[in-house]
RNA sequence: GUGGAUGUAGCUCAGUUUGGCAGAGCACCAGGUUGUGGCCCUGGCCGUCGCGGGUUCAAAUCCCGUCAUCCACCCCA
C-alpha cells in the first residue's frame, strides 16, 4: 500500500468513527447550552478577503505574519483561510447594521494556521467560538465567562483553571508599554535571548516566557494596571466583583497576555492539564473591532475543540464510551431468504428498529458470526422452512435461545 | 521558521547495533457443525519495509535527499 500518495496535508486529519462521536456528543451539548443564553449559530465562510483578517487581527501578530493560509484567486484578489472566528462573524455583523447591537452569535467550524504541529496543535483544527456585542459592560464580560464554565462543565471538564487578566483601553498602550520597558531595562542583561527580542518587538511577551530565570525577573516587575488609566482598573475591578457574586472563581494573572491586538479590558484563558505545552483550552476577551465604518465592541471566546476532546477523554470517561447501539441482524439463508430480508429490513428501518444483513449470501456460519460482531441483540433468521411456514426465527444473543415467530408478529416483539 | 524522535501486514510492534530467505500478536477469511455467534482447535490471506536516489555480490538494515507522524521551541485554541 502505497500511503505517501493519498494522506491528509500535514497537519491535517481525517475525523471519523469512533472518535466522530464524541465530537458529535460535544457538539450538541454546546448547541443545548448556549441556547439557553440566547446565542444562535452563524456559519460564515471558511475563506474571506485576507483584510478581514489583517485588519482586525493586526498587521504585526504572529497569526497574519506567518501563520496565514493565503493565496491569490483567478480574479486577483488576495483570500485567507480563517486562522480564527472573530473577524468573519464582526463581517457579517457589519450587514446587520443596528440589528448587530446586542447580538449573540456562536460558530463551531475548521481554522487554519499553517504552524509546525505538535500535541494539541493541527494545521486545520476546530473551534467552537461565541460573540455578544454590545458597548462595555463589565456584567456582560461576567456573563460570558460564567456561561463559558457552565459550557465546560456541561461536558464533564474538571481539570481547568481559569485567569483573567485586563489588556486596558488602546489609549492605555503607550503609557503600559513605556512603563514596562522602564521596569524591565535594568534586567535585561539577565533574560533570555527570546525575551530580549521581545522587549524590542512586542514587550507584553516578556511576562508569559516559559524560561524560569526570566519568569523570576518578571515576578518582580510591577502588575501592567499599574500603568493603566483609572477607568481600566476599574473595569477589571468590576468584573471581579460581579463573578465573585456569582460564583465564579476567577484570579487574576497579571502574567496572562493575549496576543491579538483588538483586545481591550478583560481577557482571559483556560488552561488545562490534560494538554501538554499547549495547555490553553480556551481564550477570551473583550475587544474592539473598526471594520467598515462601524465600530465593533464585543465579548467572546473560543475553545479548542481537538484539545476540548482530549481534555473530556481524560475528566469524563464516560461521555468517552461507545454508546450500545440496538440492532437487529438478519440472516438469510438462501437468495430467496435474502430477497425477503432485503424488504423486511427496509420495513423495520422505517418503523426505527436500526438493522444490518449480510448481502454476500455467505454461509449461516459466516453471517452468525458478523451478526454477534455487530453487537445485535436479537437475529432475525430465515431459510426456506420459514418462508414456507410465514414465520421468523428470533435468535436471542445474549442467552442462546430461540423461538419461531409469525411475521404478523414481529413488530411487536421486537419492540 | 528551528530542534529531537519515529516511519516494517488492516492495527500494535519485533527485526536496524554487527548488511545475508520479510517476522510475531491481534484482526480478517475458511474449516472443525446438512441451518447457528462468542471460547477453543486447524489452516489460509495480507508487505513498493513511507517515497526517491546512492554504496554493495547482496540493503528493512549503511549514506544522501524527500514526504509524513509524534514531541518540544516560537506562538496559539
Amino acid at each position: 500500500m502505497d500511503t505517501s500518495a493519498f494522506q491528509p496535508m500535514q497537519g491535517m486529519t481525517d475525523l471519523a468513527a469512533p472518535e466522530i462521536a464524541l465530537w458529535q456528543r460535544l457538539e450538541a451539548e454546546a448547541r443545548r447550552t448556549l441556547a439557553l443564553y440566547g446565542f444562535t449559530e452563524v456559519r460564515t465562510p471558511v475563506v474571506e478577503q485576507t483584510a478581514v483578517f489583517t485588519r482586525s487581527l493586526g498587521e504585526t501578530t504572529d497569526v497574519v505574519q506567518k501563520e496565514m493560509y493565503t493565496f491569490t484567486d483567478r480574479g486577483g484578489r488576495s483570500l485567507t483561510l480563517r486562522p480564527e472566528g472573530t473577524a468573519g462573524v464582526i463581517r457579517y455583523a457589519l450587514g446587520l447594521g443596528v440589528e448587530s447591537d446586542g447580538a449573540r452569535l456562536y460558530y463551531i467550524g475548521p481554522m487554519f494556521r499553517c504552524e509546525r504541529p505538535q500535541a494539541g496543535r493541527k494545521r486545520q483544527f476546530h473551534q467552537l467560538g461565541v460573540e455578544a456585542f454590545g458597548a462595555p459592560n463589565p456584567a456582560a464580560d461576567a456573563e460570558i465567562i460564567a456561561m463559558q464554565l457552565h459550557l465546560l462543565e456541561a461536558w464533564g471538564l474538571k481539570g481547568f483553571t481559569l485567569d483573567l487578566n485586563t489588556r486596558g483601553v488602546p489609549e492605555d498602550r503607550p503609557a503600559v508599554t513605556q512603563g514596562l520597558a522602564d521596569a524591565a531595562r535594568p534586567h535585561l542583561g539577565a533574560l533570555c535571548a527570546d525575551c530580549q527580542r521581545r522587549f524590542e518587538t512586542n514587550i507584553l511577551r516578556l511576562l508569559d516566557c516559559k524560561k524560569e530565570s526570566c519568569r523570576q525577573i518578571v515576578a518582580g516587575l510591577p502588575p501592567t494596571t499599574q500603568f493603566m488609566s483609572a477607568e481600566s482598573r476599574q473595569y477589571l475591578d468590576e468584573v471581579l466583583r460581579l463573578l465573585q457574586k456569582i460564583g465564579v472563581p476567577a484570579r487574576v494573572n497579571p502574567q496572562l497576555v493575549r496576543g491579538l491586538d483588538y483586545y481591550v479590558h478583560t481577557v482571559w484563558e483556560i488552561r488545562h492539564g490534560a494538554l501538554g505545552a499547549q495547555d490553553a483550552l480556551s481564550g477570551g476577551g473583550r475587544y474592539r473591532v473598526t471594520m467598515g465604518d462601524k465600530t465593533f465592541d464585543g465579548v467572546g471566546f473560543a475553545i479548542g475543540l481537538e484539545r476540548a476532546i482530549m481534555a473530556v477523554q481524560k475528566d469524563n470517561p464516560t461521555l468517552t464510551q461507545e454508546q450500545p447501539r440496538l440492532m437487529v441482524w438478519l440472516v438469510s439463508m438462501g437468495a430467496a431468504a435474502l430477497t425477503a430480508n432485503l424488504d423486511l429490513a427496509q420495513n423495520l428501518r422505517r418503523q426505527g428498529v436500526a438493522c444490518g444483513l449480510d448481502l454476500a449470501a455467505r454461509s449461516m456460519k459466516a453471517q452468525m458470526r458478523a451478526a454477534n460482531k455487530s453487537g445485535a441483540t436479537t437475529v432475525l433468521i430465515r431459510g426456506d422452512q420459514e418462508l414456507e411456514q410465514g414465520t421468523v426465527t428470533l435468535k436471542n444473543m445474549a442467552d442462546g435461545t430461540q423461538q419461531a415467530v409469525p411475521l404478523a408478529e414481529l413488530t411487536a416483539r421486537l419492540m
